[in-house]
DNA sequence: TATATTTCTAAGCAAATGCTTAGTTTAGGT
DNA sequence: ACCTAAACTAAGCATTTGCTTAGAAATATA
């Protein structure tokens, strides 16, 4: 046959999505993704395609990854306990050293203009509601509580874990820790 | 002496800040300012030395516009409550049209890098402070409340204000209100 | 070993970026 | 009316962007 590939395509995703959670979308340069994924532009186009398709699979990396939090949500019957946990679980899943990343999706939405891509848009926007509906799921929990109660709720705990990603690149841990409580003292 | 400015310097901050709050900031052109100020790169650079002076005085501009609900806010002496029609006020300040752009420096703040701008991080900090130190200054009036318990409040309700300034881009308004009750619900 | 097929290197492309500059127009003081 | 200093126009600069391509290197099969 041909010659072998000299990397794994896992393996170098990986690297690019630590790049992207780090440095956003647009500021992410294919001369940075070489470095950073150790390969040649030549490799990153005939595996990816192009810039958005290693995002893609950047996207679908990180996914994968938060499974493992958003994964413990979805088995919890602990109703808002369980969610105050995963607010935790997302703050430590999204530091790296001493510095909070945020959320790799929230910061893509909040980057992405109204011109931006359609197809990354809704990748993101599913992501979102999947997590929402995980809060719906947990708040129904909560003997008493009804639909659109639980519907509300998760918008409001929405916009915490919204704010929380961008609080986590700005305030320290007690500040966040305080906000968390807060935050579930009154559902 | 000499011939006289076709344009008058806070007028074309003004545009060019309206800009910028759709764009952001590196998303933004010297090509696209030209065409939005309406005049020429030269003139660009000649009142405001490079496109980093541009967007300084947009926040200037941006500040100056934002005082009139802020000084609202430090006039009031209604406690949570002077806090919360802060929050609408925010909502409808930063709507244009139809749609929602969220806070110029929340999205600024999210969008520069950890090697992003001094100046213009410090610029953008100071402005958060200074709002959080509002958020203070009205907790205090609720009687019985402690220095250390508004310190609190306050980053709870920091991080709500930018996760509306997140969620105002993308939800609709029926569920910002939603989020905005719940929000002042237990404080 | 020879061949076919894929992967690699590195040079290069057009377009876009922030910024500059050469040269023209305008206007106020003499 | 003339001159000087500022403001204009538009062309152009070097660098960076995402992406491509020509050609060399490697490897499984014949």
């Amino acid at each position: 046959m041909a010659r072998k590939k000299q990397y794994n395509e896992e393996e170098v995703i990986e690297k690019a999505t630590a790049l992207f959670w780090r440095n956003g979308y647009e500021a992410t340069t294919v001369r940075m993704l070489e470095k950073e994924m150790g390969i040649n532009q030549f490799s990153i186009y005939s595996s990816f395609g192009n810039k958005q398709g290693v995002f893609l699979e950047s996207i679908n990396a990180y996914k994968k990854r938060i499974r493992s939090i958003t994964d413990k949500l979805s088995k919890s019957n602990n109703g808002k306990e369980g969610i105050k946990q995963y607010f935790y679980d997302f703050l430590e899943f999204a530091k790296e050293d001493d510095k909070n990343r945020g959320c790799l999706v929230t910061n893509t939405v909040n980057e992405i203009k109204e011109d931006g891509d359609p197809v990354i848009m809704e990748q993101l926007m599913d992501f979102a509601n999947d997590i929402k509906q995980l809060f719906v799921d947990n708040l129904l929990q909560e003997k008493g509580n009804t639909v659109e109660e639980a519907a509300r709720q998760s918008n409001y705990l929405m916009n915490s874990l919204l704010g929380l990603s961008v609080s986590s690149k700005v305030f320290d841990q007690s500040q966040l820790n305080d906000t968390i409580e807060f935050t579930f003292l009154n559902i």
